[in-house]
DNA sequence: AATATCCCCAACCGCGCTGCT
DNA sequence: TAGCAGCGCGGTTGGGGATAT
């Protein structure tokens, strides 16, 4: 059984307060991030670390933008769900000043609710039919390296994608919004080389993420 | 004006990954 | 190599504001 990250009966849950919003704040300034576990109590919080962590990284931190997502931002996180599927923290990366939760928000409220109504599925951005089996290989799970989390998205076929607008009319209708010489995958042009920001002098570089995608780009994300 | 319902989004929760000992 | 601690991610929840009846 694993330890609670905190001991939550000395804990404040809920929405945060002012006071606690400035001493958060103040701390990071002073301090920095990082060793959120040992900051609520050094910052004098009565909150988990993975609570002002959140805090922080969701509503504190300088340079957010808040506010309604653009047209172009709107686009982007379609194409990139379309790319990786559920991965919010990659699409956030692309999107400067969001954050993964705003744009998964957005995406559950919103967007999902748009492909809906354009008669595409949100979970594999398919003109609402069913994939066959063996044009799904390419799944996300497979085309990222990471574990074995997702499990709610397929990822975008584009050759599936390339005969259905072929031979179906409803499909320019349905895409005609999304500026279709762009939605297809073979013509996206999304350079998606993320960086991180603050990479210690002596570390190693990290050997760069490959997004193999059938009849797509070979994509390198160094993370 | 009062009540019900819907919707958004901040926050929480659980789990996986990574690094350290 | 195993165990532990800390961090980060994605899924889910619930409070509160907006809208409908």
């Amino acid at each position: 059984m694993r330890k609670p990250c905190c001991d939550k009966q000395d804990t404040n849950k809920g929405a945060w307060t002012k006071q606690e919003d400035q001493k958060l704040i103040d701390y990071i300034r002073s301090h920095g991030e990082g060793c959120w576990r040992s900051l609520p109590q050094a910052a004098g919080l009565l909150r988990c670390g993975k609570s002002c962590r959140l805090r922080w990284i969701n509503y504190l931190r300088p340079n957010l933008k808040r506010g309604n997502f653009a047209e172009d931002e709107e686009d982007l996180i379609i194409k990139l769900h379309a790319l990786l599927g559920n991965r919010w923290s990659l699409i956030a990366g692309r999107l400067p000043g969001r954050t993964d939760n705003e744009v998964k928000n957005y995406w559950n409220s919103h967007l999902r609710r748009k492909l809906i109504n354009m008669g595409i599925d949100p979970n594999n951005h398919q003109l609402g039919r069913t994939i066959p089996n063996h044009q799904v290989q390419h799944n996300t799970d497979d085309a990222v390296s990471s574990g074995p989390k997702s499990k709610a998205c397929q990822p975008y076929a584009c050759d599936q994608f390339k005969s259905n607008e072929e031979n179906n009319d409803q499909i320019s209708n349905a895409t005609s919004c999304l500026d279709d010489s762009t939605y297809a995958l073979p013509d996206l042009n999304l350079d998606l080389t993320m960086t991180i920001p603050k990479r210690q002098e002596h570390e190693e570089p990290k050997t760069p993420m490959r997004l193999e995608h059938t009849n797509s780009p070979t994509l390198l994300l160094f993370i």
